[in-house]
DNA sequence: TGCATAGTCATCGTATACGATTTCGTACTT
DNA sequence: AAGTACGAAATCGTATACGATGACTATGCA
């Protein structure tokens, strides 16, 4: 398995790619410190492609820059992590009902086979592969959404909670067993044609309702 | 006056903020070349800083950009547009939804004066100055939304919007007469401290039904 | 002993230089 | 006359180099 993407194109994209990719799976934890030229020597290139991909990345929101000081990868504080869900359950619930008239009864087979598994999952429960089971279901079910600045908001939110090391069910465990059968019942309005409204509405709180299981619990602490 | 930013801290902001400005002013029109040297050579900096800013106006979709081409002011051809404003309908609506408890009733009232202005301006009627106070009123409504997040990609989409060269409401004057009743039930929607689902539906399809009237107007073409 | 200040080190910010790629124009061939 | 191929100019992509800024440490004074 190789390390560098091959079809990498720029050095610029490589960098974005490589730094991304720590981020996403944990390598580079929140709050670790970028240092433009380790990474530079790291990755076999100089530093200026390095901090253009900083500045994307930046741009995303899954670093925090300062100037004259350097780059941190984004905590996500509570308070992140609050704006993030909120943003997300209203760009997702939209791409859903968007992208739900256009989904052909296959997709739907596959989600279901997926939502399966993580209800299989429930057994012996494993927070990160159950997170990972989520996306895939999720993705599934926006991914046809016709308008791509929508898709990008989607795909954006989603990277940001993915740099949270594990995974939100770590912390709200009791979510997992509600979630799947929410997963159940949204596939069924979409099977049913439902009215946008409806969907929109159900996929929204169905992150909503992760969102407020975290706060409660959070509250706990 | 000083031509050049006090404020401007490095290179790299200056440029941002100078590109930026000059596509929404209208300096560079949508299809325009940015060529780095040039601008570096006019802005009295070296490339890599404007790189930079040209990289974050990408990110931001102002800007398209060719890999070993160049850099080019985003064009609104009639898809993006259309992409652009669905997008807002959806972010704006929630921004507005959640503002809306927040607006004090000072507020209101700028909000209503500013939409009188436009009513005024409906008789002798100047898109330009229409669009821009439709603005003023809008950001009234939103700028209060306590998620960042959300409101940042509010601003993105008016950003987008603005870089069409002169306004909507060139291509449709017929939408300005409803615009301004809509706002003014809008307004009385927050007054009356209506649910947020209820507001969040009026304002996405105030904007919604501009965008309706667009398409359907640019058929005829 | 504690705090302030100066000096050094790490790191970022920008400029300049050169190699790589694309595009456009011109000349040649069919 | 039209199409293709070659070459030159324009522009981008990256590396290296140096100046600037902020953080840390050590030393001296109160």
């Amino acid at each position: 398995m190789t390390e560098t993407v091959l079809v990498a194109g720029s050095k610029s994209e490589q960098a974005y790619h490589a730094v991304k990719a720590r981020i996403v799976e944990g390598t580079y934890s929140p709050g670790y410190r970028l240092v433009l030229a380790a990474i530079a020597k790291d990755l076999r290139v100089s530093v200026v492609p390095v901090r253009e991909a900083i500045r994307r990345l930046e741009a995303e929101g899954l670093v925090k820059f300062e100037r004259n000081v350097g780059a941190t990868v984004a905590g996500i504080d509570p308070t992140e992590y609050l704006y993030t869900m909120q943003t997300l359950s209203i760009v997702e619930g939209a791409a859903t009902a968007m992208s739900a008239p256009l989904i052909d009864s296959l997709a739907i087979a596959r989600a279901r086979a997926v939502n399966e598994e993580m209800r299989e999952c429930l057994q012996h429960f494993d927070p990160v592969r159950f997170t990972r089971l989520n996306q895939d279901f999720h993705s599934v079910l926006f991914e046809h959404c016709p308008n791509p600045h929508i898709l990008d908001l989607v795909h954006r939110g989603w990277n940001r909670l993915a740099s949270l090391r594990s995974s939100t069910f770590r912390f709200v465990p009791g979510r997992a067993h509600e979630s799947v059968d929410e997963h159940e019942a949204l596939l069924q309005l979409i099977e049913s044609a439902a009215e946008a409204d409806i969907i929109e509405k159900a996929a929204r709180l169905h992150r909503s309702a992760t969102l407020d299981a975290y706060l409660s619990q959070a509250k706990n602490l």
